[in-house]
DNA sequence: TCCCTTTACTTGAACGCTAACTTTAGCGAA
DNA sequence: TTCGCTAAAGTTAGCGTTCAAGTAAAGGGA
């Protein structure tokens, strides 16, 4: 930048009102300016620039688990929004530990970026943990998951409409025993029981404790659990899972068990992950728009980081739709 | 920084050596130091200090495309190598758009992150596009995909023997007619494409440019590309892959052709994603370790960050390992 | 006593940029 | 002529750190 400045016979402060396109400028100056920065290839230090504008441009998003397919969804439509605007995304997995949830919350505030977007893990040590980033003044939306007590901007589904959703598609598929994997004890999990059992009270069914089982997450989760409730007497006849890849877990259990899916037992998901489609038996489920809640968030987020003040937070519920594949089609 | 300084009435660079626990600093001033510093908690600021060390503890990954597993199995073994070192590490999704890798790229050196991990789209217009990166000093590792005429760090797989070992395999479950799926023509993609006709060859079997077409990438092409090879007479029996989605493509469209996998049209695809176990019919494949690749690439990079001298490059080459599932199991 | 070493701390200066003033030149109006 | 105005530039100071060099005080050997 010196070099530039010495070179056209300006000062430093020319050429960085230049480079900033500042209107005082006039626009012969600004072109040689430009010319000579394209001839020293030379690039603007962000660093530099942060240290005095207080700005860094970086957005962290943190994500319980990158290898979940929605949230490398989520993480895609937060990017598309993100990018264009300038904001580079530094993501941070926390493979669903709180721990590792709080640590990385602390190094991206330390690193100064302008906001997050926050999926959490929950359950942390520290039960402050986002009063302290409001505190710290920066802005932040929560997604997917809720956190209890914590009033900030969230982007989320009805997880008590899926639930509900699901149950019920499967209760007008002719399934009368119906169980559940459930997830995590995250804002997630609990609405889709919620939502599950208020399907099942509306219409009258029972709901049998032992039908509830815990997958916690991922396909090897829903494996288990799937064994578990193949064992029960009388045997269910369908199950809505926590999510697709549980229910891709419990499809594989279900199969090698020597069942029908849905002849015998129907099984649907929610996520409508990309490759929900291929599984052994194309999987029903409830799709959650992951794209576009990360679009969702990026926006608000957006919206945050150019306000001055802090904004009143926003909740955008996105609607959840039922995606019907084989897995739980009509039997016979 | 200058309020602990002033409280404990020191001066501000005892205070600073004391956090970076600098050898000139008594046991007794760097405990006062800390616990002042924890009272107002106080975080030192990383722009700043990037400011003036010229490092910034930031580690740029760009990858074509995140949703693809295997890419995102990558990234989780490059942020688990590399946050125990103090890296955060930013993502950039590429949509395997050259272009827009270009830009990444851009905007990442002119963020000044401290080393770069690529699994390049290729093809760019500016066919030095690398050179530049090393003329700037930023040091890097391709991962997955050789660029030609670039020698720098690269961890991969012999895509070559990725080719061969499938079809061998298929060869030798008594497939004869087999055809390929192949993917861009980026340096995997053509490797395999090699592979596949050495494996061909050297079983004196006939290549037949029919049995060749493109699947570019995602299971849409290999559900196309399969349909184009259906069509064919005599039909294969078998098929090779690119990768997995494309595999997971193919075997979708085998299906809903009528056809049995594997006993009429035996299927293989590459990379072994998380969910090729749960597919309609369980994809035999050939593994890549990719959070193995994720984690050697951080480590060269690690190397390359702490080395004051650009180090020579490494090449590191995992050997590829077959994945047998019912895919292409033999036929009667 | 003198000088040298070690330990524990301090002093500018610098990193590359920008915000907020201040200056200069040119021009038209009073 | 003098004033004020505007457009286009320049000046100064400072963002929060660390680096390299310096200093003061204590200890130790001849």
């Amino acid at each position: 930048m010196k070099d530039i400045a010495q070179d056209l016979g300006v000062s430093l402060m020319t050429v960085s009102k230049a480079l900033r396109s500042h209107s005082d400028i006039s626009e012969e100056t600004r072109r040689r300016v430009l010319k000579r920065m394209r001839e020293l290839n030379y690039q603007p230090d962000w660093i530099a620039r942060s240290m005095v504008t207080g700005r860094t441009f970086l957005v962290g998003l943190v994500l319980p688990d990158l290898m979940h397919s929605f949230f490398a969804e989520v993480a895609m439509g937060v990017a598309r929004k993100l990018q264009p605007l300038g904001y580079q995304v530094v993501i941070a997995n926390t493979e669903e530990d709180p721990d590792i949830e709080q640590r990385n919350l602390q190094v991206l505030t330390a690193r100064k970026v302008d906001g997050l977007i926050i999926a959490s893990a929950q359950r942390h040590r520290d039960p402050d943990l986002f009063k302290a980033l409001e505190r710290g003044g920066t802005p932040y939306v929560l997604i997917d998951r809720m956190v209890a007590g914590v009033d900030a901007n969230y982007v989320g589904v009805k997880d008590e409409d899926v639930g509900a959703i699901a149950t019920e598609h499967l209760i007008a598929q002719g399934a009368r025993r119906i169980a559940h994997i459930r997830g995590p004890a995250v804002s997630t999990g609990r609405g889709r029981m919620r939502g599950y059992r208020r399907a099942l009270e509306r219409r009258g069914l029972k709901i049998r404790p032992e039908y509830i089982v815990s997958g916690e997450w991922g396909d090897l989760g829903g494996y288990q659990a799937m064994i578990q409730l193949l064992k029960l007497n009388p045997r269910p006849d369908a199950v809505f899972c926590y999510n697709d890849p549980v229910a891709a877990g419990a499809i594989k259990a279900a199969l090698e068990a020597g069942l029908k899916v849905p002849e015998e037992i129907a099984i649907i998901g929610a996520g409508n992950v990309h490759y929900s489609d291929l599984l052994r038996v194309p999987l029903s489920t409830v799709d959650q728009s992951s794209t576009l809640i990360g679009e969702r968030a990026a926006e608000i987020l957006a919206e945050c980081m150019d306000a001055k003040k802090p904004l009143k937070p926003k909740r955008i519920l996105i609607p959840p739709r039922l995606v019907i594949r084989d897995s739980s089609r009509r039997r016979e």
